[in-house]
RNA sequence: GGGGUGGUAGCUCAGUUGGUUAGAGCGCCUGCCUGUCACGCAGGAGGUCGCGAGUUCGAGUCUCGUCCAUCCCGCCA
């Protein structure tokens, strides 16, 4: 090793010892009063103060210009700091190394942005992406890369523990077209014929259950070639596991103890466990979403009835037509929302096919609204109790069919709760962590443009037991055996019990999701022949793990969480991906292009 | 594919109604300074105002196009 200790390790007793240390690191700052000169060096672990004395010229002199962010290794003596001058704010603050030997190992060159975290935090991110070795050696951000480690390493504990057997499953996979969109990779053996890179294992680990593993986890790399988000990159990471001879129930207590493991070994901090359940339905109508933040109330409360004879067209026919609902949200406090607030409200409903935003505001003593003129007496008296007006709440109504109408508040409440948060109005504690399964989603959904059911989640969800007989019947009313976790309105994963019956699995492909047998057997025939020889009864589910790391971290943003994470544009502007196929190469894979004849 | 926001020095930003030589702080370079810890002080260098076109006597500023970044919708079985 080219050092005794780290930077965050030496303390008086040292000082005591005058031991002899040799640190190694980087140049965090460098303070040159022209005789004594101060370096603090920096490693992964923390900072120690270097003093440089011009008692020693030899040493003295070299620690010249030292560069921020050059890499040099320094011997010296462990000495206490004179009483005045120890630094509270430093853990290593009671003690300094008087230099006696000085190797600079690196010189940085000057450095493209800031690295003090402060100011580096409102550094572009490209540019931070284009350096990301800086950004990332930044403390606040190593600390992002320790969290995940010691989150990774939590679930691993909790998963051996528990008889798991880690598998690896192949990245190269098939192409599966009924989920998301795929990144095609061409086989070069088999020219013609492409593999794509698996979207999840779920497939492998069904078949590592028919296999007889019975536990089976991976923190499994999967790809998705879908537009990029805060929150979705084409790479991400996800927890994977799946279970055999179990039921629902065995899952939830799986994931209960592996996050409250993770949250204690992380954070320290005790999750209460079990967490609490809510079914769709429920979640849809009183958040208007299936990941409710429940951090906060403003919940959505129902007036389809009490309008159905309204003078207001806009809600009576609403209220009146089939699946339609009349529901509104008091936003508490907000009726200061200012014209532009809520123009950008507006233009987000109409992004989700409201046709308009009806408010009521409260002020004053008198409600403003340019719709109350419609309202009678006894609406009016119902609203005010239902929803608890008083002075300086704002209303926000929906008249619409259940689903756009939840849409369209469950967005209202928590663009509402993000202003009243910005005002100081609603507080909400950084260490606040609602969980919460969401349970008893539909099977099937129509797909109107293709006027056929499509699986909720995948075709491989089994449904719920009671439900079994309306498959024949009404698809629509079934419900599955899947369930989600939510942590503070972010969907953390979601898994399912399996169907493990060849003809179940038959009947859902052909009959429901109306998919050719040809193409069944195609795709899924192998499955379908795996079933058939002793597949058990199994479940299991999928955490992405980007997520759940950026949570404990308090970030919105996976790329934060993710080492060497991609632009929007699916770009990695460090290393320069993708980049162009050499004519060679395409040749290999037999791949001809339109643009380019000229080969070489 | 659609909508919003942004792009001026290495970084973060300001730049008035379109008008002289485009500024500040930090960083960088040079010098001074023996107890600093965001050290301090003095001086200096550093600009294709994202790119292209247009309007104009004159464009960082107005118009159109385009590229990049980011947030959102679609999409994410």
């Amino acid at each position: 090793m080219l050092r005794t200790h780290d930077c965050n390790s030496l303390t008086v007793a040292d000082a005591d010892a005058q031991r002899q240390v040799t640190l190694i690191g980087w140049v965090d700052t460098v303070r040159d009063l022209g005789g004594v000169r101060f370096v603090d060096l920096r490693d992964r672990e923390g900072v120690t103060q270097i003093v440089f004395n011009p008692g020693n010229p030899e040493v003295h002199s070299r620690a010249h210009h030292l560069k921020d962010e050059s890499v040099i290794q320094v011997t010296g003596t462990v000495v206490r700091r004179e009483a005045e001058t120890i630094n509270p704010k430093m853990n290593t603050g009671e003690i300094e190394i008087v230099a006696t030997a000085l190797v600079v190992h690196n010189v940085c060159q000057p450095l493209p942005f800031p690295m003090d975290d402060e100011k580096a935090d409102k550094v572009g991110e490209d540019l931070r992406l284009e350096y990301r070795y800086l950004d990332l050696r930044r403390p606040r951000n190593i600390h992002l890369v320790k969290t995940r480690a010691l989150a990774a390493r939590a679930i691993r504990n909790v998963l051996e523990n528990e008889g798991f057997l880690e598998v690896e499953t192949p990245i190269l996979f098939k192409s599966t077209p009924e989920g998301a969109r795929e990144f095609l990779v061409p086989s070069r053996l088999n020219p013609g014929s492409f593999y794509a890179l698996a979207q999840s294992p779920q497939q492998y680990k069904q078949m590592l259950m028919v296999a007889g593993v019975e536990k089976y986890y991976q923190l499994a790399r999967c790809f998705r070639d879908e537009d990029l988000r805060a929150d979705r990159q084409l790479e991400f990471t996800q927890i994977d596991v799946e279970m055999s001879f179990i039921e629902r129930e065995d899952i939830y207590a799986l994931v209960e103890k592996i996050i409250s493991q993770v949250w204690k070994n992380v954070l320290n901090i005790d999750i209460p466990t079990p967490f609490p359940r809510i079914s769709y339905r429920e979640a849809m109508d009183r958040y208007g979403v299936d990941k409710p933040d429940t951090r906060f109330g403003m919940e959505i409360a129902d007036f389809t009835d009490l309008f159905k004879n309204s003078a207001f067209k806009v809600f009576s026919s609403a209220a009146n037509s089939p699946n339609g609902v009349v529901r509104a949200i008091n936003a508490k406090g907000l009726a200061d929302i200012t014209q532009g607030e809520l123009t950008n409200l507006e233009t987000t409903v109409r992004s989700l096919g409201a046709k308009g935003l009806a408010y009521i505001k409260a002020e004053n003593g008198t409600w403003k609204s340019p719709i109350i003129k419609f309202f009678s007496e006894s609406e009016i008296a119902i609203l005010r109790e239902k929803l608890v007006i008083e002075d300086g709440d704002i209303v926000f109504f929906a008249a619409s069919t259940w689903e756009q109408a939840g849409a369209i508040l469950g967005r209202v409440r928590l663009e509402a709760a993000r202003l009243l948060r910005q005002r100081g109005k609603l507080t909400i504690p950084a260490d606040r962590f609602d969980f919460l399964w969401v349970i008893e989603f539909p099977l099937m959904l129509w797909d109107a443009e293709e006027s056929r059911f499509v699986s909720a989640h995948h075709p491989f969800t089994a449904a719920v037991k009671e439900d079994e007989p309306l498959l024949e019947t009404s698809p629509e009313k079934v419900r599955g055996q899947h369930y989600d976790i939510v942590l503070n309105g972010v969907e953390l994963g979601g898994g399912s019990i399996r169907i493990h019956d060849p003809s179940v699995q038959r009947h859902i492909f052909e009959n429901v999701l109306k998919i050719p047998s040809d193409v069944v057997q195609s795709r899924f025939g192998y499955m379908l022949k795996a079933f058939s020889y002793g597949a058990p009864p199994h479940g299991g589910i999928a955490l992405g793990l980007d997520r759940l790391v950026a949570m404990l971290a308090g970030r919105t943003s996976i790329r934060d969480i993710i080492a060497f994470p991609k632009t929007q544009k699916g770009q990695d502007i460090m290393a320069e991906s993708p980049s162009p196929a050499t004519p060679r190469q395409l040749r290999d894979l037999r791949i001809t292009t339109t643009t380019s004849n000229d080969e070489k």
